[in-house]
DNA sequence: TTTCATTATCGTATATTTACGATATACAAT
DNA sequence: ATTGTATATCGTAAATATACGATAATGAAA
């Protein structure tokens, strides 16, 4: 009796966990920071720039695949990252919608 | 060597990913909306509006404040919570000012 | 004071996350 | 073909998160 109840959650609820949890890491959000600031980046140059070996950026890199906030592009032996931004464009309106919702000052 | 190397990363990147882990969970997306609806609530309502024990809706609520979102006041033998508005609105702007740097459209 | 209601905490089981070394895979270069 | 480079995945260990029953603690009510 441990796994999360997800079933019983409304979508947007899911969703919006689900976001959260992808940037819920701080090697995750500095991955979001590099990326924007380089525009884009192979795998080898975001763990240079990160205190971790590089089979833990790779997994970080794929939570950040997984829900979409980034995009991945093989070129030859390297992999280039990039940001999603349709996508993190639409999780930032859910996010600020939800939270301005929530907040009522 | 599981332990999250959370020295290793600046301050406000601990942050953002101490907020967005606050909000990973989609029980506690759940509990700030019902806060922001009914504005206060006793644990025992929360409870009923989750589909989550007792006990593990006690739980949720204290992670929620433990980053600070909401705020809960003993009134006899019961608890009201309340959400943080000046937290929430400074972790708001924090999230969205970094959204929108990582987004270049 | 005894009883009841409310909520927090303890103990515990299980799942998931984080981390890394080792290895596999894929391609370039020699 | 062999070697070297880059990256993903496997295997695994340890930490953390999720969930709940049981119990403690607190105060109201009888």
């Amino acid at each position: 009796m441990a796994k999360a109840k997800l079933e019983k959650f409304k979508s947007d609820e899911l969703l919006l966990a689900d976001a959260a949890k992808a940037m819920s890491h701080p090697a995750r959000i500095k991955i979001l920071k590099i990326l924007s600031e380089y525009n884009a980046c192979f795998c080898g140059e975001i763990v240079d720039l990160l205190p971790l070996s590089q089979a833990t950026v790779s997994q970080h890199l794929k939570e950040l695949k997984r829900v979409g906030l980034i995009k991945g592009e093989i070129e030859g032996p390297k992999t280039c990252y990039c940001i999603n931004e349709e996508l993190l464009n639409k999780v930032t309106k859910q996010l600020t919608s939800f939270l301005s919702n929530v907040c009522k000052c």
